[in-house]
DNA sequence: TAATAACCTCGCAA
DNA sequence: ATTGCGAGGTTAT
């Protein structure tokens, strides 16, 4: 214990990946809401019961957690980034088109998350009339007053909270953190998880009208969020959440009728796309939104 | 079946 | 600085 190398200097664990994987696209690009960026690059967020730290290297993906050790957490970390999936093999499905394909080729590295759907429905129902700035910062208001904290080096950070905890929490707790007219579809949602009445672990991987009727039961939760919560974290890849971002692409770029209907966006997506539609989505989305970011700024 | 207002706040732009 | 607008939707009418 006495020698040079002191226990205070890890050698970083490194997730050996030698795909498309683009972290600041990937973490930013509105699909999930608790990850920052600091000075050197490197990605802080929460996954799970975890605090973890994601950076890119020449050889893969180094990841500092705790307090699941990193070389534990690797495996759930391929899933949860998705690097399961053949980006090539899909980009190259989905790409026959020109638009698409400048798309694809702009952020090749931008993926989709496998997240929890119990956060990740959360998440987007307060996603209503609101922006990701805002969003973002009513999560991690609730994961401060309602999670359990975490810390890895000097970075503290909570869990999101249970779906019990917010049935806990109540419709007024939840709207004193600034959940809006979103605090009642919050609090029920996280009884009816908490209850049973909707059991998210059943709904990954089951079909995709049975998800959407399921998840749309829910007061607050329509078409779109829907999508999101389907797409972001209950395997279902095929689905297109369509907002007025991409709606607008739709109808800028491939020609459907301004007045188009939710329904006609997700079966002209089907149809297109099939089970690639999410990704398409992905795409388009990232692409209009960076593209609008550029014009203000 | 299709259009329209209301809903809570907050971030961001003048 | 202070004000005003609009925001990744859903529901009720």
């Amino acid at each position: 214990m006495s020698e040079g190398l002191s226990e205070t200097f890890v050698l970083p664990f490194v997730l050996p990946f030698d795909g498309p994987l683009d972290l600041p696209s990937t973490l930013a690009s509105g699909q999930c809401f608790r990850w920052r960026v600091d000075d050197s690059g490197a990605w802080t967020g929460v996954v799970g019961r975890d605090i973890v730290r994601l950076a890119r290297t020449p050889d893969g993906v180094a990841i500092e957690s705790a307090p699941t050790p990193p070389a534990e957490l690797a495996e759930h970390m391929v899933a949860y980034l998705r690097l399961d999936d053949d980006l090539p093999a899909i980009q190259e499905r989905i790409g026959a088109d020109e638009r698409m394909r400048e798309g694809i080729d702009r952020y090749p590295g931008l993926r989709l998350l496998r997240q929890e759907p119990w956060e990740t429905l959360a998440a987007f129902i307060l996603s209503s009339t609101s922006n990701i700035p805002r969003i973002a910062r009513t999560v991690e208001l609730i994961a401060d007053t309602f999670g359990e904290r975490l810390t890895l080096g000097g970075t503290t950070r909570n869990t999101f909270p249970t779906p019990e905890a917010l049935a806990e929490a109540g419709e007024e707790r939840l709207r004193a953190l600034g959940c809006g007219f979103r605090a009642p579809y919050l609090a029920q949602a996280a009884a009816a998880v908490a209850d049973g009445t909707l059991p998210l672990d059943e709904l990954r991987g089951a079909r995709y009208a049975d998800v959407l009727a399921a998840l749309t039961a829910l007061h607050g939760v329509g078409d779109k969020i829907a999508d999101c919560a389907m797409l972001f974290s209950l395997e279902r890849l095929e689905a297109f959440p369509a907002d007025r971002w991409v709606r607008r692409v739709l109808v800028d770029w491939y020609g459907l009728p301004p007045n188009v209907s939710y329904e006609g966006t997700r079966t002209w997506a089907q149809e297109r796309f099939g089970s690639d539609a999410g990704y398409a989505n992905q795409y388009l989305f990232w692409n209009v939104r960076q593209a609008s970011r550029k014009r203000v700024a």
